[in-house]
DNA sequence: TAGACATATCTAAAAATATAGATATGTTTT
DNA sequence: AAAACATATCTATATTTTTAGATATGTCTA
């Protein structure tokens, strides 16, 4: 998919669903600096894939399945990029789709 | 008054429950072009001060109540701005916040 | 291969949002 | 002052979203 038809056919109004919620919200944020924001995994010194569930979870008051549920709504907006790492599923930021996004707020709001 | 507009993360979740919503969408897109998206009004003979609820409503398939609601909703978020004319109320988009909004994604998110 | 572990999905109940009819308010016109 | 008009607010119902417990799935480990 190229880049184009990102911003042409930008779904505001999915994306600002997901933008509603508070949590959704840092999740995205947290997001953006995991080094900062989550303790370093076992079994990889990076973040190239993200973050995993359970530290996600971790610094929300909310339950297993609602921050399921959360990423999951979240990645089908296409905000979120899941990775699977063994037993763990790594959520990375989806930059491009981001970054289209605010730009065809800027340009059609 | 301060030349800044600040968005904190309510904000966010705030506007971004405004932007869930496809006519409310419209609504603030319409509005970015009056005078193409309108007809004159009866008693003046510019845009300046937007547009009334009335020919917003009528580039809809929803009530009065629910368009007013819609208005209402959208001026709480700070996007819109009502003036009284007479029998009618205008509304015009609230630039100032919308730009510091989407800045504010660009920055934060 | 059984058990442990991480996450996803299903289900149901609670909470929030959407929507329009009825009515109220404020303004103008007759 | 009454009627007409534009919009706002109230109220109730329908729909959507939120949320977590229970359960399923997939993977690793003993």
């Amino acid at each position: 998919m190229s880049i184009f038809t990102y911003i042409c056919n930008m779904d505001i109004v999915e994306i600002s669903k997901v933008l509603s919620n508070k949590t959704r919200v840092n999740i995205l944020k947290w997001l953006k600096n995991p080094e900062v924001n989550f303790p370093p995994h076992q079994d990889i010194d990076h973040f190239d894939d993200g973050v995993c569930v359970g530290y996600i979870q971790d610094k929300t008051e909310l339950s297993q399945s609602t921050i399921s549920t959360y990423l999951n709504s979240m990645q089908n907006a296409d905000l979120v990029i899941p990775t699977r790492h063994g037993k763990w599923t790594y959520y990375k930021r989806n930059e491009k789709v981001i970054k289209a996004y605010v730009d065809s707020l800027k340009k059609d709001l």
